[in-house]
RNA sequence: GGAGGAGUGGCAGAGUGGUUGAAUGCGGCGGUCUCGAAAACCGUUUACCCGGUAACCCGGGUACGAGGGUUCGAAUCCCUCCUCCUCCGCCA
């Protein structure tokens, strides 16, 4: 949510914002919304403290026994109260459409965000590895899916028997895979200082709305139970771990890691990603979430990219590292990196993690504050931080595919082989 | 799932339907005292919204789990929901 003083203020800068996220807003209804808004609330109020005087002489003439006064007093006020009751319904019906419309307004682009018009206007920032090449070694790489159903440790087929295309099994050493990346993101993180968390997976309505998935995005998430949601990420229950809390400046950055499965009803990707596992309706992510003062959050943002980039480092795959620009950029997000793996199968780089700043417009939404009474009066909103450091299947598929072998077997990373008994290759399974 | 109890300020805890935004205590902040500190004493202490002001602030409104209702007036009465606690049942 963006403050409303602001919008109010500099509606120029608005329709810069948008026009550079490749959308627009409705200026006019706004203002219409906003001027009639406040020229009700005005005039509901200094009825309502008419109201409250006159009241109070009711109470006194009572009390004094002037029984005829005090009757012809309630009269009168009670003729103030209809006023304010045709107002008063005015009042919430334009706050409600007022509120619909700031929470639909996606996040301002932050002045690091280069400004572009879609995905293929990204300036990359750096590489990192560096791809291998197959044709040298004398064999042709083979894409992850062929790998996994060769191996037998992905099951394409009993995934779409059990619950419909895009859900996979993993069997044998490709679950004992995913669990050891789980467990080796994690203690990495927890080694960077993060706090582990278990949460739940099954979220309220307004929870989906403190982190921007809804109102716009609704379609996108599993609905259950008695209008509950399937959590799209970790993101969001992390981050609305201290909804409606005021923070210690003293103990900001909060730096929170959690691995939980995700879902995600993946609507409008149909037809993107169909092979493998790069997009599922369900996968395991480890995100990283930060609450940060607004002077340390560029900072933490540079921190939490580093935290994932050593992930891959540590498991040396090739990546390189790339800016959204403001065409590209997420609903809640002023900033954003994103990291891509080399995957032999796309030859190219693909998506791995996301880290994003979100401001303070998930802090209001949420309402997220601080206090640091040493250098301010009252509170202000947090900033708020996420990234993925980073999704379990993606980087097995990156995994798979980096470190065949001409056999069709696959080279365990050294840094996961403590996580899985000791394993040095992946071999057919039986 | 059944029965009972409770939800008030940072915390604890009062509150006959009418100067109660809310006693009191603790905590926090400022001060007196002190070389300094503790103790004691004095003062102070919420959030959001609307309006005014360059600003310190000032005026008004709203908020006692949430939402409705009764009333001239609700923390206080009524209804619905939520959460927590106790006991019983069931269960990984």
């Amino acid at each position: 949510m963006l403050d409303i003083k602001f919008v109010r203020e500099n509606p120029d800068v608005i329709d810069t914002a948008m026009a550079n996220r490749q959308t627009s807003w409705d200026r006019e209804k706004f203002f219409a919304l906003d001027d009639e808004r406040r020229a009700v609330i005005t005039e509901v109020e200094e009825l309502q403290a008419t109201r409250n005087v006159e009241s109070k002489k009711i109470g006194a003439l009572m009390r004094e026994g002037k029984r005829d006064e005090a009757e012809a007093a309630k009269e009168a006020v009670r003729e103030v109260n209809e006023k304010i009751d045709g107002l008063a319904d005015r009042r919430s019906e334009l706050e409600a459409q007022l509120t619909d419309f700031m929470a639909h307004l996606p996040n301002l682009p932050y002045e690091a965000t280069p400004v572009g018009k879609d995905e293929t206007e990204n300036p990359e920032r750096r590489r990192w590895g560096t791809p291998r090449d197959f044709a040298a070694e004398g064999f042709e790489a083979k894409p992850h899916w062929d790998l996994g159903t060769d191996l037998g440790i992905l099951d394409f087929e009993r995934g779409a028997k059990l619950s419909g295309g895009r859900f996979t099994v993993l069997a044998g050493a490709g679950a004992t895979l995913d669990r050891a990346l789980e467990s080796f993101f994690l203690n990495t993180h927890l080694a960077a200082g993060f706090k582990e968390f278990i949460p739940p997976v099954v979220v309220n309505r307004e929870i989906m709305y403190g982190t921007g998935q809804l109102p716009k995005f609704e379609d996108d998430a599993y609905h259950v139970g008695d209008d509950q949601f399937l959590i799209p990420t970790a993101e969001v229950v992390l981050t609305n771990l201290h909804a409606g809390e005021v923070l210690d400046a003293a103990d900001l950055p909060l730096r929170y890691t959690a691995g939980t499965p995700c879902f995600r009803e993946e609507a409008g990707s149909a037809g993107r990603d169909t092979r493998g596992i790069i997009r599922q309706h369900q996968f395991t992510k480890v995100e990283m979430v930060k609450f940060a003062t607004p002077e340390t959050s560029d900072d933490e943002l540079e921190s939490m990219v580093a935290e994932a980039e050593h992930i891959l480092q540590l498991l040396e795959l090739p990546y390189r590292v790339i800016s959204l620009c403001t065409g590209d950029l997420g609903f809640s997000a002023r900033q954003t990196y994103d990291i891509e793996v080399w995957l032999p199968s796309y030859n190219s780089y693909k998506e791995i993690s996301s880290c994003s700043n979100c401001g303070d417009f998930q802090a209001r939404r949420a309402n997220i504050k601080y206090r640091d009474p040493e250098n301010f009066k009252g509170t202000r909103f947090v900033h708020t931080l996420n990234g993925s450091g980073l999704p379990t299947g993606r980087t097995m598929a990156a995994i798979m595919e980096n470190y065949q072998n001409a056999d069709g077997s696959i080279t365990v990373p050294e840094v996961l082989r403590p996580y899985m008994g000791g394993l040095e290759r992946i071999e057919p399974q039986a």
